[in-house]
DNA sequence: AAGCCATAAATTGTCGACAATATAAAAATA
DNA sequence: TATTTTTATATTGTCGACAATTTATGGCTT
């Protein structure tokens, strides 16, 4: 269970399955970015008809992790750098809102729940050592629990279910580890005291923050990530 | 033509055809709000098969239209106090960002564009009489041009594809007319003054004030339509 | 040899039919 | 009569095949 928290509909119809099964593959990058899908390689891939595969990639498109063009056909977004300022810029928004809300509208033992959270991460030496799976599972964990606080149908479902699989994919498949681990936590505490005390301009601001701290990070190493690539390229022309 | 900035994507498809058919007919209430969509009967009145009819049924559901439940069927999303409030919560963040960066981003002919747009319609008699029409279209033309000035395609996506049709659907459906017009023009005007001036905070700030005057009118409209509904109710049990 | 046009192959869009599930109606039980 | 069980109906999910469009291939002209 890679993602447990954000599979909040049950896996009941076949298309559910291979939405899901390809969604991990998209993030994880087993499906390369920006490839072309071909729906009757997919299909048998999957063991199902091109119908089926149609509607999975149809809810792909609507999480913004393939793009399709009529009569053409259907393609792994890619990972640019302009898309991912654009989309932490959303996100950054976004979460915003949800943490000033979130300040109005969390129940006393959501919060204390969240602080729990937050002291089990800080004591588990897997933390510590800035183990990536761990680090990024309860960071997602953190965000996720704060958006739902913010008790916006609507925005619980623009964020966990439209937006957070693409940021995933970005953070997994730049290989989110390790030295922020620690400023982030100080960042999450800080975030925590602010809706507990019902400061949501506050709350706000330090999510703001705190989404754009980890936008900076990524960026670095995506610059190292494109320098990386543009290499390769150069050797294998 | 109701809607003649929002139909960015030509109509090459069947499927195409029947998504847009059916976005005006719910957006304008032909197709009731919270009304249940069986699709051979639909499928059938649109004259397509069922997998066209389906389609264009996902892709109504990515624009937050119509709700799904698997095995169970479709349903048009019902207009409720609480959703409104949610979806003008997101609005005022995503269109406030937009702002902020159109005060950045938008070239100098496109503010140019847009003083002229305002004018134009200060200047149109039908304006001035707080004709419905017109004044829906502009006041979306207007919000069209600053998303689109944001430069940030992403959000522009989300704003204009996926959110704007459900906002058109609550103005329709509550009848949005007059009274507001002068003021919006005046908010509108200030607005553009700051995105000349490149102030994005302050750009930021306007634009989430008038969407916030927005909602407050349309809220108002609500609870008058939501009391009629009551007494229509009452008088037929 | 390069570019253009016609043809062939492959891919996507659409259809009608069948299977699985959910809803409605009828029968049985308390 | 009210409630549960069973049966029947209707709706959604899935499939394979055909039509329309796009892409790839091969031949032709300049």
């Amino acid at each position: 269970m890679t993602q447990p928290l954000l599979n909040e509909t049950s896996i009941t119809t076949a298309s559910d399955k291979v939405f899901v099964d390809m969604r991990r593959e998209i993030v994880e990058g087993s499906i390369a970015q920006g490839s072309k899908i071909s729906e009757p390689e997919l299909a048998k891939r999957y063991g199902v008809s091109r119908a089926t595969l149609r509607e999975a990639l149809n809810r792909l498109e609507s999480c913004y992790l393939v793009e399709r063009k009529a009569n053409i056909g259907c393609r792994v977004v890619a990972l640019t750098a302009e898309r991912l300022i654009e989309v932490y810029q959303v996100r950054s928004a976004l979460e915003g809102l949800a943490c000033r809300l979130a300040a109005d509208n969390m129940e006393p033992d959501e919060v204390q729940g969240l602080k729990q959270l937050l002291n089990q991460h800080l004591q588990t030496q897997r933390v510590k050592e800035g183990e990536s799976y761990y680090q990024e599972a309860g960071d997602l964990d953190f965000h996720y629990r704060i958006i739902k606080g913010s008790k916006n149908a609507h925005l619980i479902h623009l964020l966990c279910h439209d937006l957070y699989q693409l940021i995933r994919m970005y953070r997994v498949q730049m290989g989110m580890v390790g030295p922020r681990v620690s400023k982030a936590f100080d960042e999450h505490l800080a975030i925590i005291n602010a809706i507990e005390n019902h400061d949501g301009e506050l709350a706000e601001m330090l999510m703001k923050r705190h989404i754009s701290a980890s936008q900076a990070n990524i960026q670095t190493k995506f610059d190292r990530y494109q320098s990386v690539q543009a290499v390769q390229n150069h050797v294998a022309n």
